[in-house]
DNA sequence: CGTGTTCTTGATGATCATCAAAGGTGGTGG
DNA sequence: CCACCACCTTTGATGATCATCAAGAACACG
């Protein structure tokens, strides 16, 4: 709401905050980001680490709703299961994001780590007490729900309107805003998800995906230099793709 | 429904009077659900009561976000423009929704009156300041954020991955749920939504749409008693259909 | 160095968009 | 009150996009 109180924050920042904040997601993204340092030490107080490795499931869609988690490092995936099967994918987490906070019994989708990764874990009554005494959390949570709420609408018009190819140009336009969010180096983007992940994210197949993906790279837009790695050489005519520009 | 009659019951409301909830929002969806009647009282005081013809733009996308209105009567469609002229509609708003709240300066989609609607507004700077003391109502706003995100992933899920004929499915068996949270008489669903808005909704075209209820209506799943009704036979199939009985 | 997973590329076909036109329905003004 | 008009809906014909099926290549991993 207010950048200055980040920004202030910041300046005032040593090393030794840094590494309290780390833990509960970064200042810039994560669940504490507006809260005093006496708040922090005691939502860190209540919190605990836990490490996993890739492929790891943090908890499957229906589970009871135990804990809230904020990713400390790596990535992951929430996905929802469709009855035959098949399945989509809702959305990403990175480095800062919160993940699993909701208001009902059980978790509305699974969540799957897609690299190793560190995370700091609270108990949701705990939260809930917290969230009583720090009305600044409760705040928090609601602008990061808004949020996501309007990435999610983003993606559903992306998926609902738009044809394979500029689906995936809106996908890695995506994908370099948060990864300048996070501070990445360079114009060269993490990307641990496969080619699958993509597809049951933008509501296509593997297949279709990698054609594009394909189609990108002769055209020059894109460079994959190493695996999970691409680098976006053109980002004005993946502009274009997804404004569709083909169109008028 | 006679819009004097209700215009007149508002304008002798009384603090008090059981009927304030109704100018908010019914108790059941609204957002003064969890306030106690002195703090709906409160609320009220900041509130205005305003009224619209049908096809009214309550707002536009990137509009400046001065309100936050609830829906007392009729029914809105939330919509997001693509630079080619076509739209996604996001969802649809019923008697009891709260519509427009957000944490950015602007609005992140329109919203376009089906019906003609009567509303209840309040200045986003008094809402603020009513959510400062009142955490009820902070709480409240957090909740409906998330069944709000719950619900589009719902739709992600259906516009990304089943097929046109069970998107339908999906689409008439959640108005029948939505319709049945505001009491609805029987299986008769009001539907003020024309063809084109549930294409825009579940990015299909009006063709597709059009054929998929004629089929359905063939079959004898459904049928239309009037203009704007339908009424689900076999709400079964509808299911079945939905969850891919087709594919195992 | 093999083996399983992921990625690419090709061929084919189904679903759904597009274009087109006619039948309904409600609203408006004569 | 009726007639006209705009808009919504239905239905048909055609074609493009993308899913599916299939097989080989590249890659990571043990």
């Amino acid at each position: 709401m207010n950048p200055l109180d980040a920004t202030s924050r910041a300046a005032r920042m040593l090393p030794g905050d840094s590494e309290v904040c780390e833990t509960c997601g970064s200042r810039v993204t994560g669940l504490c980001r507006p809260l005093s340092e006496a708040a922090l030490d005691e939502v860190m107080g209540e919190a605990e680490q836990i490490a996993l490795g890739p492929r790891a499931m943090l908890f499957q869609e229906g589970e009871k709703a135990a804990h809230v988690f904020t990713l400390v490092q790596g990535t992951a995936k929430l996905t929802r299961l469709l009855p035959d099967g098949r399945e989509q994918v809702l959305g990403f987490r990175f480095v800062g994001d919160i993940i699993g906070y909701t208001t009902g019994e059980t978790y509305p989708f699974a969540v799957q780590l897609l690299t190793g990764a560190k995370l700091c874990r609270i108990e949701r009554p705990k939260l809930e007490e917290l969230m009583r005494r720090l009305p600044a959390l409760e705040r928090r949570l609601l602008d990061l729900c808004i949020q996501e709420l309007a990435a999610t609408q983003d993606q559903l018009v992306s998926v609902g309107r738009r044809p394979a190819e500029a689906r995936l140009a809106a996908f890695l336009l995506q994908l370099g805003e948060s990864g300048k969010r996070r501070l990445q180096v360079g114009t060269q983007l993490d990307m641990p998800m496969t080619r699958a992940d993509i597809a049951d994210f933008l509501g296509l197949t593997l297949e279709t995906v990698s054609r594009s993906f394909t189609a990108f790279r002769r055209r020059g837009w894109v460079r994959e230099p190493a695996h999970n790695v691409v680098e976006i050489l053109k980002p004005q005519a993946l502009h274009e793709l997804v404004d569709g520009v083909a169109f008028e």
